[in-house]
DNA sequence: TATATGATGACTATATTGGTCGTCATTTAT
DNA sequence: ATAAATGACGACCAATATAGTCATCATATA
């Protein structure tokens, strides 16, 4: 899974929401210009937000968007899902998208994959949108690469 | 990171190679049909594992590939990498492919995917073409996501 | 010497991503 | 009433990445 521009601006505007929730609307310009998203492109953005329930909109000259549900019930797995459609990093190990590669019997690799997506699903769905801007920890705690943390990651 | 198609290739040549090693050199055809990677495609993905040192290649009537170094020398993440370029889920939580977005001040989602970055990243540089060959368990162990995993994954 | 092998650059087709443009509808401040 | 701000939304577009194909050449050996 590999975050796409969009899920980014999203996330971002999401978060600004959290911050000024409760005090009126906020309009797409202002999202825009203090998350560093091009406005007409966020204008789509909101759209998909406003579809999946997430924020809602207030049109007229003093308009614009805020959170239509508490924070503590959307997840970040639920934005990426959105918008990148499916979390695992091979289709062959997505529960939804699975489409087989014909080849499982010989796949070998296939669990470490798996494995992977579990983990991400995991940490992703557990991860609301109040507990990730409280800075609360993460849990699991991951295991940690070490201190010589020199390869490309 | 989202495992492409040439990849995925990739690495399935890579264990079919760990199965006929000190066999004998596999011709490029032979690798394409029992694999099912396009010939034609596959010629230029063996072309980047010589580069990188994994195979070597005998030219004429009786040749093919064969893996040049030991199954336990090669790791999953250095074959991601290479094909791949790099194993963060976005550059703003990359090592090498480290870009700023601008925001970091204002990103309070970074830590989510940097937490994944990092298991993906010790996960994929444990595993070896030979302890994965040989199906030995993960480590570490990542914390299961229940059974009732019905989310998009 | 015919025939199999790998080596390699050029080319192409398609999908995805990341937008922009133009137009319209709605609400409110004056 | 009307000007000015807001959101709604479909059409379009450019750049890039992906996933190949094609044609040609070099090399080794049966």
């Amino acid at each position: 899974m590999r975050l796409s521009h969009k899920t980014d601006y999203a996330l971002r505007v999401l978060f600004d929401l959290v911050d000024t929730h409760g005090k009126g609307p906020v309009a797409i310009r202002e999202l825009a210009e203090r998350n560093e998203v091009p406005k007409q492109f966020l204008e789509h953005i909101m759209l998909e937000l406003k579809r999946q329930g997430w924020v809602s909109s207030l049109p007229g000259r003093t308009g614009g968007y805020e959170l239509a549900r508490s924070p503590d019930t959307i997840t970040l797995g639920q934005v990426v899902r959105a918008f990148h459609g499916v979390l695992a990093p091979i289709d062959c190990v997505s529960v939804v998208g699975y489409r087989c590669c014909g080849q499982e019997s010989r796949c070998r690799f296939r669990h470490v994959f798996k494995e992977i997506r579990d983990y991400t699903a995991h940490l992703m769905d557990e991860a609301t949108l109040a507990s990730v801007h409280a800075g609360r920890p993460l849990f699991p705690k991951a295991p940690k690469a070490g201190r010589k943390l020199r390869r490309s990651v």
